[in-house]
RNA sequence: GUGGGCGUAGCUCAGUUGGUUAGAGCGCCAGGUUGUGGCCCUGGAGGUCGAGGGUUCAAAUCCCUCCGUUCACCCCA
């Protein structure tokens, strides 16, 4: 078979799909704006250098996953992976840090990864996020962690558990990395493969490991929570108090490590338990060093990314995407040939006035171009007909209860238009 | 990159120990009403059985390779 497809880890999102997507992200965009967000649009592709930078070079992501390329001038550009290096990378370039103290942004579109698809896992994918910059308190740490549950919550997901932990400042966490490599060394033969070589490269990402006998382990290995300095601790802390004062259920996990280099202090991911492997819906936390790393001044920043084809699962399983429908609220239906301009007259004024008009082939019949118009989910039909035209007449049949009374042709378009228009609003997109 | 499952009509799937022209439901088209949708009835179109090779008198069925897909590992949204 040698049909071109979608390329691997892509999908076409087809009307109906889509229409639920439309539906998804004009909520979350209202969540984020009521929460004072702002929408920035960064390009898709950013030098390469630029995510080296940000996410970290012995990350996953940069040493495996991007999508790079070089341009005819030789410039090494790269899909972005992930939103927060290009956002940071446009509030430096723009100087947003000039014009106010605190900054938020938010974004939504796709990312990209050279990864091998799973469930919930795409190499094209689509996030949204936010981005919380020029605030080191801990009441912004809490404010994204909130905002995130509550966008979920107002989309009506239930059953989502929060997890949360601290992974300390660069100096504690140095402390915590020794304690840690030299617990795990006494015990380096009984680790699994993987975690051997993570000993190596990176200690903390032992801690999340899935092997029963590593995590029999980690058990038994010391807590960052014992290493933190006094303003980690004091920081969490307060974090934590914020969440249990608004009433927002958290669990501490003391084995989150999230695998971006970037992160400092706070991090947390909202999970359901349902999506299996790749369970995250969203994850995030703090990080202060970011904006410098990246050529700015030493400015603090919090935020999360949100995955949405794992949202959007998640509203399927819990069933909390309203039915909608696209159908035309007028479909017209020409009887013949020599009556197909008639209606296509008509048509053509209703859509200039905004109401959404489907119109008939008038060569095929009656029966089946009313077939058509009751699948394409039709409020009303126009029957133009041989009969009523000679008398200057045409038929308005409502479909939900069959009825039908003729209307005179004079008139007809503003007649129509104040029927149609009781009908609902006057776009395409329905909630029902 | 590694490992397991699965590829039969547009969709969801049957297909016996290898054995006639590969089936069903849904969907699609048409008819049952010389101009009336949904329900019902009748008929029709639609398949190189993922691709290539092999075994056999005979392969959708058994074997090999490749491709696709899916789940998991790694890692992450």
């Amino acid at each position: 078979m040698n049909l071109i497809t979608a390329p691997r880890g892509t999908f076409d999102l087809m009307p109906q799909q889509a229409l639920a997507w439309q539906w998804m992200e004009t909520k979350i965009r209202a969540v984020l704006q009521a929460y004072g967000y702002g929408e920035i649009r960064t390009p898709i592709f950013e030098h390469t250098e630029l995510f080296q930078r940000g996410i970290g070079e012995t990350t996953d992501i940069v040493e495996k996953e991007m999508y790079t390329l070089t341009d005819k001038g030789g410039r090494s550009l790269t899909l972005r992976p992930e939103g927060t290096a290009s956002v940071v990378r446009a509030y430096i370039e723009h100087k947003l840090y000039a014009q106010a103290p605190v900054t938020k942004l938010y974004y939504i579109g796709p990312m990209f990864r050279q990864e091998r698809p799973q469930a919930g896992r795409f190499r094209q994918f689509h996030q949204f996020g936010v981005e919380l910059l020029g605030e080191e308190s801990p009441v912004a740490d809490a404010e994204v962690i909130i905002l995130a549950h509550d966008l979920y919550r107002q989309l009506g997901l239930t059953e989502l558990e929060i997890h949360l932990n601290t992974v300390g400042c660069p100096h504690c966490r140095q402390a915590y990395k020794a304690a840690l490599t030299s617990a795990l060394a006494a015990v380096a033969e009984q680790l699994c493969s993987t975690c051997r070589v993570r000993l190596e490269r990176n200690p903390l990402r032992v801690l999340d490991c899935k092997s029963p006998v590593c995590q029999e382990l980690i058990g038994r290995v010391p807590s960052i929570h014992n290493y933190l300095c006094a303003d980690c601790r004091d920081h969490f802390d307060r974090v934590t108090t914020l969440l249990e004062q608004v009433g927002v259920k958290y669990e501490l996990s003391p084995k989150l490590v999230r695998g971006l280099d970037y992160y400092t202090r706070t991090v947390f991911e909202i999970i359901n338990v349902n999506l299996g492997a790749q369970n995250a819906l969203c994850g995030g936390g703090r990080y202060d060093g970011l904006v410098e790393e990246c050529g700015g001044p030493a400015v603090p920043g919090v935020g999360f990314a949100s995955g949405i084809e794992r949202l959007f699962t998640t509203l399927e399983q819990q069933k909390k995407i309203p039915a909608l429908t696209s159908g035309p609220q007028l479909y017209v239906v020409p009887l013949g040939e020599e009556l197909t301009v008639v209606a296509f007259e008509v048509a053509t004024v209703l859509r200039r006035q905004g109401f959404s008009v489907e119109m008939g082939n008038g060569t095929k019949s009656l029966k089946a171009q009313l077939k058509t118009a009751h699948k394409a989910g039709a409020a009303y039909t126009l029957i133009i007909g041989e009969d009523e035209w000679r008398e200057g007449q045409v038929t308005l049949k409502t479909m939900a209860d069959g009825s039908q009374k003729r209307l005179p042709v004079s008139g007809l378009v503003a007649e129509i238009a104040k029927l149609v228009s009781l009908q609902g609003p006057q776009v395409p997109l329905r909630e029902e």
